[in-house]
RNA sequence: GUCCGGUUCGUCUAGGGGUUAGGACACCGCCCUUUCACGGCGGCAACACGGGUUCAAAUCCCGUACCGGAUACCA
């Protein structure tokens, strides 16, 4: 038997981190098992359902890269279905109709609703008491006779499953294990409003059966509807699938977390714009509320893949850890960190198109970071750019180019600069922000970063002037225009290269009897507008020379 | 109210009769260094409670507490 599964959401938000882990744990048991994975939107709340909210959750999930294999579902498609089915079901007398009124649902705000119909439910269960019974409906058992006479003078009826008196429902499920509920908890539930919609428990029912779907692997806030799902199966006299039920993400008060209390923070789109890769992200939300029982965290898609089972979800809910008002802490921290590690480890040429994408998006990309263009503009000869191409095993390529002063602009540039600056990058929008100076010479100055590195030592402003004129006499730039590469060192002049730059600073430093510290601090404000980054000689050389000359001698950063 | 689940560091979790109860994130400290949010080393920090069973319980059983879910002509 194929394994057969389906993610199937109500569109009445955005993606929310629950059901991206929902589509995920589907996914990853889809491709474990050489299944398929099928979506099905659930429209069938006409009030509040809408095609924004399928577009969203449609975008969430090709952000995440969790594309169907067959084609989407809108469940509103089989309401005739599904009104059939509960017709039916009436003629068998497996079901019977409910004339009694349908109570006129309070003009409450969307947003209170469902606290105050579930208060309303938990408010009528109390003043019933033990007296309550599940099979008490006077029209559960009126006469054919009856029921025509009320249908011909016009009156509205739902219909309801005929639930027997006696016995249970019991299903093994894949999580939770067995699962047994006796029918006085269940009651006649509704399959068809009075209106002539379907509802839920029918709905699902019926598409699962047609859409042939075998495990289903949803919220355990559907454990007990399951029940109701199996009294529907069995009245269709079909074979129920396979249940296996996940624990809940919860808020960090361990609470519901809600679209509408919480916000973005439980949005897919809000990663993606973010800047979070969709495979970090993914990572982290495998790990909340599944793991291989080993110490491994970092996995990739296929590693998931092949170490997934249903067997490895836990029972308990997890809470998805985020400080509301703290900017530092507006995510997980595990999150946020999974997704760094994921920037700085992944290889270069997985990371590239990311990079790329981000920076087109801040206008800050450049033709001459492509590839392809690397043979016009390149004056550095590269072998290891050739074996990049062929290879993508490249981790450790920049050492091997780092030895050479590279032109500023180029994609061998390129490759450097995002391989030094990524190590202390979160995000991708770090590349565009953080990193804008490298790519731009509009840029911003962190008041901070000023405050500490440059105002407190009013010397500065006039040292790092004179050190943009001592590199000047050092490396001979004059002779060359703008932007081609500083010295290769055969027109006699020094390269501007790491270890000459660091000669030079401190034969600096030292005739201004200043710690180097200061200096390569200073510097590194004036040059890159933060106070944090890779070494400064690797900033100094991946600036370059005439960028390095310009902005030492800018007096921008010291005028507030 | 009733039914169903759950409970190991702040968070994600490993461990399922004998462990100094392990890892990760966060936090703190030290080191490296020209800075740092990189890196290295270290620290803080948990078996909800009460009974049993057992030579031995975080682990098995019962109860309690707390948390969550469900209980709709919502999904």
């Amino acid at each position: 038997m194929t394994v057969r599964v389906r993610f199937a959401p109500s569109p009445t938000g955005y993606l929310h981190i629950g059901s991206a882990r929902t589509a995920l744990f589907n996914y990853l048991y889809a491709r474990h098992t050489g299944g398929k994975f099928l979506l099905r939107i659930e429209d069938t709340d006409l009030a509040r359902s809408t095609e924004e909210s399928t577009q969203s959750i449609l975008e969430g999930l090709e952000w995440l890269g969790f594309a169907p294999d067959e084609e989407i579902v809108f469940q509103s498609n089989n309401a005739d279905k599904h009104r059939a089915i509960a017709v039916k079901l009436l003629e068998e007398g497996k079901a019977y109709r409910d004339f009694t009124p349908k109570v006129s649902e309070q003009p409450a705000s969307a947003a209170g609703r469902e606290i105050s119909v579930k208060d309303a439910i938990k408010e009528r269960a109390r003043a019933a008491g033990d007296q309550k019974s599940m099979r008490d409906n006077p029209f559960r058992d009126i006469t054919e006779v009856e029921a025509e006479t009320r249908i011909a003078n016009g009156e509205p009826f739902a219909i309801r499953l005929k639930v027997a008196e006696n016995g249970k429902t019991a299903f093994e499920d894949g999580v939770y294990g067995l699962q047994e509920r006796d029918y006085a908890e269940t009651e006649d539930l509704v399959l068809l409003r009075s209106d002539g919609h379907p509802l839920y428990n029918l709905a699902v029912v019926c598409d699962d059966i047609e859409m042939g779907i075998t495990h289903v692997i949803r919220g355990q806030d559907h454990l007990t509807n399951t029940h109701k799902q199996i009294l529907i199966y069995r009245a269709l006299g079909v074979e129920p699938p396979i249940f296996a039920h996940l624990p809940l993400i919860m808020a960090p008060n361990k609470g519901k977390l809600s679209k509408r209390k919480h916000g973005e923070v439980v949005s897919m789109t809000t990663y993606r714009d973010a800047g979070f890769l969709a495979e970090a992200f993914r990572n982290f939300l495998a790990l909340l509320g599944w793991s291989a029982s080993e110490e491994q965290e970092i996995y990739s898609m296929d590693e998931l893949i092949s170490k997934f089972s249903l067997e490895g979800i836990h029972r308990s809910n997890a809470v998805f850890n985020f400080k509301e008002n703290d900017p530092r802490h507006w995510t997980d921290d595990k999150a946020m960190w999974m997704n760094a590690e994921y920037i700085r480890t992944m290889t270069l040429a997985d990371l590239i198109p990311h990079v790329k994408a981000e920076l087109k998006s801040a206008k800050l990309w450049r033709e001459e970071y492509e590839p392809d263009l690397r043979a016009v503009v390149a004056t550095v000869p590269s072998t290891e750019a050739q074996s990049f191409e062929a290879s993508t095993e490249i981790a450790d390529r920049p050492e091997t180019i780092a030895i050479e002063p590279l032109e500023v602009g180029t994609y061998d540039w390129f490759l450097r600069t995002i391989d030094a600056i990524r190590a202390r990058f979160f995000t991708l929008k770090d590349f565009s922000s953080q990193g804008r100076a490298y790519f731009s010479e509009d840029f911003d100055f962190d008041p901070a970063a000023v405050a500490k590195n440059l105002t407190k030592f009013p010397e500065l402003r006039e040292w790092l002037p004179q050190l943009a004129d001592r590199f000047e006499s050092e490396f001979q730039a004059e002779t060359r225009p703008v932007g081609s590469v500083p010295s290769d060192g055969s027109d006699g002049s020094l390269p501007f290269s790491e270890a000459n730059i660091e000669t030079v600073v401190k034969a600096f430093t030292e005739e201004k009897g200043f710690k180097l510290g200061v200096i390569m601090n200073g510097a590194r404000t004036m040059l890159t507008g933060v106070a944090v980054g890779p070494s400064m000689l690797t900033v100094f050389e991946i600036i370059g020379f005439e960028r390095t000359l310009m902005r030492l001698r800018s007096q921008v950063a010291w005028n507030d």
